[in-house]
DNA sequence: CACGTTCTAGAATATTCGACG
DNA sequence: GCGTCGAATATTCTAGAACGT
């Protein structure tokens, strides 16, 4: 009985409840259960009093129970006796290991570890730490992240200044190189209305004939226009056929002529090179009182019906040679004159004024002077009208000739404006894509990361910052 | 005496301790040290036979010395007695808070707590919430950064737009630009070889011949162009034919001009506008083959003046005639001379009327209006080619001139179409570049970093779609 | 006894607890201490068998314990219940407000509430694991980032490559388009100095003066370098003075103006387009064999040397002086002719070399090629200056007026100088700010974040990288 | 929900054993 | 062997929790 052992491993409350249940003595306080699985303290009293002092170091129930309970035993309620006799009333404990004949499953009684302490806490310890290290490594490493996406962000920044800078230097260039091919397109534009004056005859000759796609409203309101302008600032406009001698009449053509040149030379009237024609022909006019004369101003026509009236009646005279002559080199000069139109028309038609202004206004590419165009041009376009006015000045009967010449010059310059449309196109269609992006610019919806504040509202004022200058030039669509 | 209580927060041993040391019944068995600071256990069998067990639960001194050492208490060596009595040899402890009459200290006393666990726990606690603390942080700010990240890669997609976009504007600008020289560039050519065509007859005999590097076809159509438009604007191109003497002799040498620039027309020369001069200067050779004379070109005023001048005494009357001639062909030439000056001055000071138009469009970088610069153009053209058209007057003996001019001329023209066309081509070929392009705007195929997933590879793509597009151009070369 | 009420808000327990511990009949089973501050229950057994389930529903002393406890009674050791034994050993439990004869103090009596203590440890466990979770989640999110934002670091190291190249193109365009209008603009400039020349003399009448705001230095010298040039490469150069009628003096004057043509002009054609001029004059000159005369080519000389020539054959005889005449006014004619053919050649003309290498130049925007535009220039405006040297020719009695002319003409040439000096300015300045913002390019202080180490140092490699390539150019002022 | 009852667990201390220097 | 201590267990007291009222 006594002689019970202590096995290994098997902690000593529970060998010393298996050695005091098991022990047939002390069946009537504590002993196993019916079907030897569980125990059943039948007296807790005298158990508490007489049996625990026996085996443990105390003589409370509860510490006995609070060993049961440490090591895994639990209480089993019985439904049995409750009514009849509360002191009969059993405690009794169960635990898998602990049954009746298996003394061998003692061992597999563990007693519990208060709370986990060791492992589990260390464990959760030690995870805690790593997790602390965690955290402060990753808060390492997203400050990192974070200066560098405030570097980039600055970078940025200057890149969307470097990208309106370039947009804006395009778009300066842009409007340069604009006035570049616009002067270029208005230069050979004069040039054409000069042209057309004289040239016209010999065209004939040559088979081409123009494809007549040429707008003619252009040249037309040019003419027109300068007409207009000189109609008026000359006032020997009225080409009077005259009777007179070919000399006479040469000279009034030559001074119609040259006076023309002259007046294109200088000037004071109108604007400002136009001007001085009307002084030259003023002062041709008083020069040439008596003869009502040639003083072929604005348009070609008249001067060429002028001419041919003259020439009819010069043609009568004997000196008709000398006449004749005289006409030839009036011809000649005629030619010159109306090559020089031409040329100058060519040239620069417009050019007047265009260095002092023109290349500032490229340069300065404010584009407010650009108003500063307009009255250039119609002095311009002036200019060159009343300048092929006295170029013309042909024989009758060379009269044939011109018509000719002029129908078939007609075709190719059609062909050639057909083709500066293109060229216009060309360049217009550069303009448009780029205007038609221009709406968009407003649009850079860039909504920049807000750097410190929590989120988005810096769009705005950095779209204000760097979309705004972009407005009067194109921006490419975005998104 | 012995209803000593257990004091707040002493412990049981503690308080036992002092009691049985305290307690002079048992001064044999356990007392105090002579100095009070320590205490002695003189009598060890009794005192764990009999003391021990009245206050504790064991009889084991080694559990009342291992209660001891729990309590921080330290045994002391006495070197006394060692010898003589070894039995005597009383064991003794010491505490700094367990001394006789200070039982005030014993709360100081305190039992070690073997595994931390309480505080280390306690401290895990607190610093498990500031992990959590600190990781809900991290959290938030990661969400921030990578909000900015977004945003930024946002900018980023909208900056390689504008890059892109800037890009393309390069691009066509570039385009543009070339055309422009090339246009000029051939349009210079043109004048050159026109410029060389005057000289021809003289020419002939000089082997050398233009360089005919030349597009033709360019010139043509412009000379065309211009044809055509003057033609129609003007009505008066016809040339009234004089049978005169000295007019049919003056108008020859117009003529000879006229037929130079005839000549011009049609391209035998390389380019275009500048035929007009050659045929002029070709008929004049041809046409004064008796005169050496002085097809002078340079300035008309002045030419026609001296020409007057001395026609006037060549051919009318002697003295008068040729005083008047003189002067008057000595005020055309001052006529051309003034002429030139004008053009020059156009040249130069060309504003006029660049103004009206030019500046308009220039100004109104509306592209729309920027197909006018194509009827401008080719109004030029057409002036240019009316011009040469115009220019030639030849009398009837001269015709054969003017055929050989009129073939030139052709050849002329129809070398200025190439050249335009091949102008067109290049602006269309710009056209076509440019809206090929433009299709292609859409890419800003930007792989913007991958938001969600993991990562990388989207340089190689990204760079693929934006290189691509800039084909044409020079792309830098990345990375 | 039982009289005892339930006072408001005193648990049932405690006020049980009260009445049993104060009742007298019970004092031998449970009773105060002796001081009153505490209660005992003196025979367990007893207690638990008689008294408690008089006053609850059970009889376990376990149960009313945990009730004294739920309640915050405490139990107190007495020492010498330690030793004796057990059952003399009585359960003692105090209460602040559970005194003898403190019946009111009762009702300070809580009842514990369950302190959720579990939760809140197994809650920190959780929120362990659940903390381990996010920070590795973050850890993750972070990692995205972190490629993210080296991913778009690499986009904006390339765009930033982008922008630099876009900024050279830009340059390089800027450049191209300077050249463009530069060379216009010396074309412009040369016609200008041609023509001032000749019209002086009209030019007198008119009361404007030329206002010379002009820069000879830049005319000057290009017009000696034409001279040079051509001086050379003609051979006719030697303008003989001879003694000859009106023509002679014309002549003369026409040298003296044309010289002083020669003076404003600069030319370009020394290269190539002049080439083709020196035929053709060549070949009129052959053609016209007879007279020695008009071989009038490039060159004034020639010009000058012929006209003389042919002066001096007028002055003696009659016809001789009509022939003379004729002659004269043919030279003068050709001479208009080839000023002409030299106008279209400097506005064109330019073009041979123009495009051999101007265009290439244009082109090639190396920079180190931008020399060239110089020598072009100045061979342009010898080819002007050459030109003007044939144009003007004059009678003696006029002579005067070349003379002013000459003087007028420097006037307007000055004019025209400055203008053109001022563009040239502009575009200097242009390039000068361009040039003088170069050096600035240092800056782009872009500080790119450092990708991998802490931090900033990257910024200088960086900008390296990317600012030394916009050093020909101007860049955006960086912050 | 508040309280009561019961069973179980936590916690501090106590006891024991063993390791270590 | 001795002193100290770690560790497991024991004892005690208190608390947690489930369940019931």
């Amino acid at each position: 009985m006594k002689t019970m052992k202590k096995n290994t491993c098997v902690p000593g409350f529970v060998s010393k409840l298996w050695t005091l249940v098991d022990s047939p003595g002390t069946n009537d306080v504590i002993c196993w259960s019916l079907d030897g699985i569980n125990f059943r303290i039948l007296d807790e009293h005298r158990f508490t009093k007489e049996i625990l002092p026996k085996y443990f170091k105390h003589s409370n129930l509860s510490s006995f129970v609070r060993q049961l309970n440490m090591y895994g035993f639990r209480k089993v309620i019985s439904i049995e006796g409750g009514l009849v006799k509360p002191n009969l009333c059993a405690l009794e404990f169960t635990h898998v290991y602990f049954q009746r004949g298996k003394e061998d499953l003692l061992e597999h009684i563990k007693r519990k570890i208060s709370s986990v302490r060791t492992e589990d806490t260390k464990i959760s310890q030690e995870d805690l730490c790593k997790a602390l290290e965690d955290v402060q490594q990753v808060r390492g490493k997203q400050d990192d992240i974070d200066q560098r996406l405030h570097n980039m962000k600055r970078e940025n920044v200057i890149l969307w200044k470097e990208v309106a800078s370039l947009r804006n230097k395009h778009s300066q260039q842009q409007r340069t190189l604009s006035k570049v091919i616009q002067f270029f397109a208005s230069l050979v534009q004069g040039n054409c209305i000069i042209g057309i004056k004289n040239k016209r005859p010999l065209m004939l000759d040559v088979s081409e004939t123009p494809p007549a796609k040429i707008s003619r409203p252009c040249v037309l309101s040019l003419d027109q226009a300068s007409i207009a302008m000189f109609g008026s600032s000359n006032g020997c406009n009225s080409p009077s056929s005259s009777g007179i001698s070919i000399v006479d009449i040469t000279d009034n053509a030559k001074q119609g002529t040259s006076t023309t040149g002259l007046s294109a030379a200088d000037g004071d009237s109108v604007l400002t090179s136009s001007n001085f024609m009307t002084k030259d022909k003023q002062e041709n006019v008083k020069g040439k009182d008596p003869n009502p004369s040639l003083t072929v101003t604005g348009l070609e026509d008249d001067i060429l019906d002028s001419i041919l009236q003259e020439g009819g009646s010069e043609m009568a005279s004997h000196q008709r040679d000398v006449t004749l002559n005289r006409n030839d080199i009036q011809c000649h000069l005629d030619g010159v004159d109306s090559s020089f139109e031409d040329l100058q028309t060519l040239l620069l038609g417009k050019q007047f004024n265009i260095k002092a202004e023109f290349i500032e206004n490229l340069f300065n590419p404010d584009l407010s002077d650009a108003e500063m165009d307009m009255p250039e041009n119609a002095a311009n376009m002036e200019l060159v009208s009343e300048w092929s006015g006295n170029t013309t000045q042909q024989s009758v009967q060379e009269s044939a000739f011109p018509l000719e010449d002029s129908k078939g010059s007609q075709h190719t310059p059609a062909q050639v404006l057909s083709l500066l449309e293109e060229l216009c196109c060309t360049l217009d269609s550069d303009k448009e894509v780029t205007s038609s992006g221009t709406p968009k610019k407003g649009q850079c919806p860039i909504q920049p990361a807000n750097e410190d504040t929590g989120t988005t509202d810096l769009s705005t004022a950095f779209l204000e910052d760097f979309c705004i200058p972009f407005n009067d030039t194109d921006s490419t669509p975005f998104l």
